[in-house]
DNA sequence: AGAGTTAGCACGACCGGTCGTTCTTAGAAT
DNA sequence: ATTCTAAGAACGACCGGTCGTGCTAACTCT
């Protein structure tokens, strides 16, 4: 069904809709999703507002296409080397380490991706809103259950609610990214690198 | 030399002032800072975008007047309060807790100013972001400040460097005002506490 | 393999609206 | 009397989005 009403993708044009769509990821990291403009977004990839526009019906398709993008890249970078072991403590750390790691290396000039829509969207309303709130959900609640499995597994202490556990490691990747950005110093990377390291011993 | 240059400030005059800024305050907590248009911001406190001109000399001076009031105002709510015990480790707490209370009552709607502004201004060059990095910088070191002292009097254990603990003092706070906001839900702001009573004990 | 067809892709011109800013004028506070 | 305060009008630039046109990739048929 979808299939027979989907846009015959071409190959250049599956070319651009890529292009456009890193660019879009990393201005977004820059300028907030919000202030991504058209107009300049197709200034900067070379290409007239209007083609910009075959691709997407909207600005929002765009930013929900570029935050699908973003996951996309984020799943490669953080996610998916983190399952090289089936140790959830061991996971746990991986996770961040890569986390960390990918925003020092700046997969994204403006840090994590995630980490500053969700500044951004924070008081919004709209499918953006609730994507950008969906991802945040999933990713805590994953952690959570590495966190409980690590428990169950003796390898970390089960006197801390799962939950609680999640928020403090979120916590110190939110503010090493923030802090990083806004300072643009790596120091603030060691801080939450030493953090999760003593929280997860 | 600078007062005989000013300006006479009409009483009528400092009233629409204090009246505009204070909605800025808000407004940029709910669509960043800049996300605000002076067009938006006049019609929202019921004035013509030029009368509201000849208050600022430019977008950017009405953003550092904005940025300016949010101070005065989380002083007030945060860091006065504090002072009213001198024991660092006291002072600490009550820090914390002003702070995400003030979050919790939604001083500014979209939570803390400063949390937004942090990450919102991280990529930009400018007089704006250098003030929000060096009001981010003060509050940290006075933190860190307090840390030591605390630890100098034997209330805290001295085998942590000071900065490391103001940053995960203030990764909870971050990331208790990110959730309290993106997800509506007050649980958030309960894990920051629960994580700052642990780390300061 | 080559020709014809289809529709995807990209462009420039255009639309009504909004942006930050400037100017002029008149009422009001001091 | 002076000048602060505020409004309306206007400017050029830019916003998201639309429309018509022409080039090009992919598909079908012979």
């Amino acid at each position: 069904m979808a299939t027979t009403l989907a846009r015959r993708q071409r190959s250049d044009g599956e070319r651009s809709r890529q292009k456009i769509l890193r660019a879009a990821a990393n201005l977004a990291t820059i300028e907030g999703l919000e202030g991504i403009t058209i107009g300049r977004l197709a200034a900067h990839i070379g290409m007239s507002k209007s083609g910009l526009y075959a691709h997407f019906g909207s600005k929002e398709q765009l930013q929900l296409a570029t935050i699908d993008t973003a996951l996309e890249i984020y799943d490669r970078e953080v996610v998916e080397p983190a399952q090289a072991t089936a140790d959830p403590l061991e996971r746990l750390r991986l996770l961040y380490d890569r986390f960390l790691d990918h925003v020092e290396r700046r997969v994204f000039p403006g840090g994590c991706f995630f980490a500053s829509a969700e500044s951004e969207v924070g008081m919004q309303e709209g499918p953006v809103k609730d994507r950008i709130a969906a991802i945040q959900r999933a990713w805590s609640a994953n952690i959570a259950q590495l966190v409980r499995e690590a428990q169950a597994a003796g390898s970390l202490p089960g006197d801390d609610e799962p939950a609680q556990v999640a928020f403090e490691l979120d916590a110190y990747g939110m503010m090493g990214n923030v802090g990083f950005v806004l300072h643009d110093e790596p120091l603030y990377l060691e801080h939450a690198r030493a953090a999760i390291h003593r929280r997860l011993r």
